[in-house]
Order: structure tokens, then C-alpha cells, then sequence
DNA sequence: CGGTTTTTTCAGCTTTATTTCAGTTTTGAG
DNA sequence: CTCAAAACTGAAATAAAGCTGAAAAAACCG
């Protein structure tokens, strides 16, 4: 799990990334608006840590403008100001939860788990079409037939799966499987799409992998005949 | 957009409901806990929004008791109850969002849409005339029918979209759809124009692109005959 | 170590999008 | 009304995106 953490506090930012190091997440941070909406923007983060008041881009406006890039993952937004107005605003530039400052850990923690838990954190089975995907053992099921996939492949369709008719473009498959820092290539992408959809057929799934030229993939369950 | 409201005071119960209704949601409620889960467990509902002080089952345990079922749907949890530790359990339960009576009917409102955004795979679409232009899947479409734009029709379209009866001229056109750098000349305009009122033709859209000699283009809805 | 599976690489192929171009039509100033 | 500029169009050429099978490289596992 990815958090973004965008704080110009550096002291709040960087205990915020010991304590969510602490349990197990990926953390990055960044000091400013423009930064973190940068990053933001790139959709590969599971949730974004959002403080109000920033230098250059302040938190109600970098919601609004990673939302109007559909980027749609989940916003905490954590400030000190508590006014009921400014609840509002941010719920309605884009967040998702409003957390007042000074903060305590556990309900930090719980707000975390709330918005992950509504990702689809925990859930063992994916489900789409006549087809599940089984998160624990990496398999796909159809009826009686089942295939195992390997750990890419897994990821890759765990991600179409939960995406629904949501596209994803190549680069955010990349990123997202096989990390930012990797030298990758798109073609990886293809060549995945091109073994899933193999086993797809093989286990005679009416789930199909659907390419959208320049746009990317999603899932398409196919119609019966 | 259903919601089911569970909450033991009938008058709150009743004035949230009145209150939703006029908002244009489709509203159920519950008396208590019990009658509540019920309804919520199946499945059917956009949104629960849950008391927590109720006879027979509590909204902590009525949270838990859904969540066990398998069953998403997000909770607005409602309470007198202010406590930071209220609020962390509320949220381990299985709430997505905590707010405190008495609550502002806006804050409320704020809440409900940031639940029902994340909630809903409500695409983004623009329209102008009877047309709708979906942003993730790049289509146009005009009641029953569909058709897929390609990437530059895309651009084109969503320019022309977002201006309204502002003209666009040919270079602005270019500037923003090829880039400045590029060696695009006008005539690209031109023949992508073209595509887009074939295309608008064929799902029989009543938006057409209209040149205005020397001045650039801009959406025209065709008045009905 | 040797065999097996997974991942990466690559080149050629197919499909679709974009660009180019030449000729036609429309428009409005003079 | 005339004519040149502006706009339109269909077809062909080119470029880009996506697909695939085979083979090399790497990781895994007894």
C-alpha cells in the first residue's frame, strides 16, 4: 500500500512517515502544493495525506485539481483548521475524510483503514463476469476449470479487476506493477495482457481484456450468444 | 440514488428524510437496529446513514453485523456521541465517515457527495445539446447510441465542448490539441472537424461544429424541427 | 547443479490513427 | 456577379499502437 504525504511541516511530515513506515506502508512525502500534486496526478498512490494550509498550492485546490485530473484516489485531509465551512470546502474540492489537528494516531489509523478498507483492501475473491480471481492463492476460477497465475500476472489483472470499466493506460500498469524506478517497458504490459488473455480463454471466461488505443485497458464481459 | 436512514428518533429520522428526498435521493428508513440491518443487508442501498444509540442493536454492532455479510455499502455514522474513542470504533466497525450531532444540513450534504463519489463509478461526461461526450471512455453518445473517438477527435471535441459558443480559431485549436511545437497546419483542423461531424451525424446528435469564416469553430445545437 | 517456471527482449506483423494532398465547394468582399 | 480566400472532403500514404510467437535471460527450487 502507497501513501503520499503532502505536508510542508517537514517535522509532521516525516513522523507521519515513521509512524505509517511503522505499519507496513509505502510513504513518500512531499513539502509543497505544486510537488504533491505532481505526484498525486501520476494515480499510483492508494491514498494522499493532504494538509490545508501549503506554500504555493493549498490543499483545497490540490484536491480539486488532482480530482479534475480523475485522479480518483482517496483524500484524508488533515489541518488545523476546524471551522465548519472549511469541512465543507474540502469535502467538496475532492476529499474524502477531514481530520482536525492536533490529531490522535489511533483515529488516524482508523481513518486509514476506513478509506483502504472502501478500495478493496481486504476483500479475498475478485469477481468479474463468470470469472474470480482468488487474491490468497493467485488463481483464476471459471466454473470447474482454474489456472494459477504468476506473481505479474496476478498483478496486473488484480489491478484490471479492481479498476472496472475504468482504463488504465500502460504507464500506470507500469508504475503500478512494475514500480516507478523499474526500466520497464510498455511492451511488458502487452505482452502480460497477451498471457492473460490466453488463460482467460483457457478456463472459457467470458471476461475479455479490451485495449483502447492510446487510452489503455479494461475489462469487458462478454455478452452470452 | 437510494439511501436508508436508521435512526430511532423519528423526528430526525423523518426531517433527514424529507431533507434527502428534496435532493432528489430515494429514501427508506429504519426504526431500529435490527429492522435496519435487515434492510441494509440487502444490498440494494447507496448509502446507509446509521444512529448510533438505537434500541436492539447499536450502529457499532449493526456496522459490523453488514460488514460480516460481505456487504459494501457505505455508512454515515450520526451521533451524539463526540468522543474520540466513539469516533475510532465507529470507523473500526466498519463507518466511512463519522459526523457528530447536530450537523449542519450542508456539512451532511458535503458528506453524502464525497461517499457517493467515491461510491459510484459515475463517470464524467460533458453535454451539450442532447450529447454527451464520457471522459474516461472517450465517447459520444446520443441517447441509445455510441461511438468511440479517437484521441485527437477527443481533444477536438472536448475543446470544443468546454467552449461553449466561444469561438475557437484554428491555431488556438492547434496550439492546444497538437502543441505549439508541432508542424501540425490547419487543414489537420479541418479534416478532424470532419470526423467529428461524421460521427455526430451518425449517432444522430442534434450539436453540430460550425465554421465561422475566418474566426474558427464552435457547437451549434440544432434547434428541433 | 540441472531442470522448471517466470520474466524480459525482440522482431515482424496487423490494425487503426494521423497526415498529406489534390480537387471541390462555399463564402463574402468588392 | 465575380473571384480569391477559406473551408470541406475522400482517398492514399505514412506513422503509430498494439499483438504475437519464439527465444534469451533470470529467478526459483529441488
Amino acid at each position: 500500500m502507497k501513501i503520499l504525504v503532502i505536508e510542508d511541516e517537514k517535522l509532521l511530515a516525516d513522523s507521519l512517515r515513521t509512524m505509517l513506515e511503522s505499519k507496513g506502508f509505502e510513504v513518500e512525502t512531499a513539502y509543497d502544493g505544486e510537488t504533491g500534486a505532481e505526484f498525486a496526478e501520476l494515480g499510483i498512490y492508494d491514498l494522499l495525506i493532504l494538509d490545508v494550509m501549503m506554500p504555493k498550492l493549498n490543499g483545497y485546490q490540490l484536491a480539486r485539481e488532482v480530482r479534475a485530473k480523475r485522479c480518483a484516489t482517496p483524500i484524508l485531509m488533515l489541518t488545523a483548521k476546524s471551522g465548519l465551512m472549511d469541512r465543507i470546502e474540502g469535502l467538496n474540492a475532492g476529499a474524502d475524510y477531514y481530520l482536525t489537528k492536533p490529531f490522535d494516531t489511533r483515529e488516524l489509523m482508523a481513518c486509514i483503514n476506513a478509506l483502504l478498507r472502501r478500495q478493496g483492501a481486504q476483500v479475498d475473491v475478485l469477481t468479474v463476469g463468470n470469472t474470480d480471481l482468488n487474491l490468497n492463492s493467485s488463481t483464476l476460477t471459471c466454473g470447474e476449470r482454474s489456472v494459477r497465475l504468476s506473481a505479474r500476472e496476478f498483478d496486473v489483472m488484480r489491478l484490471l479487476m479492481n479498476a472496472g470499466q475504468q482504463n488504465l493506460s500502460k504507464e500506470v500498469i507500469l508504475s503500478r506493477v512494475w514500480g516507478l524506478e523499474s526500466n520497464a517497458v510498455e511492451n511488458h504490459v502487452e505482452v502480460y495482457v497477451g498471457f492473460l488473455r490466453k488463460k482467460l480463454r483457457a478456463i472459457g471466461s467470458n471476461v475479455a481484456v479490451k485495449a483502447v488505443r492510446g487510452l489503455g485497458y479494461h475489462l469487458e464481459v462478454e455478452a452470452a450468444c
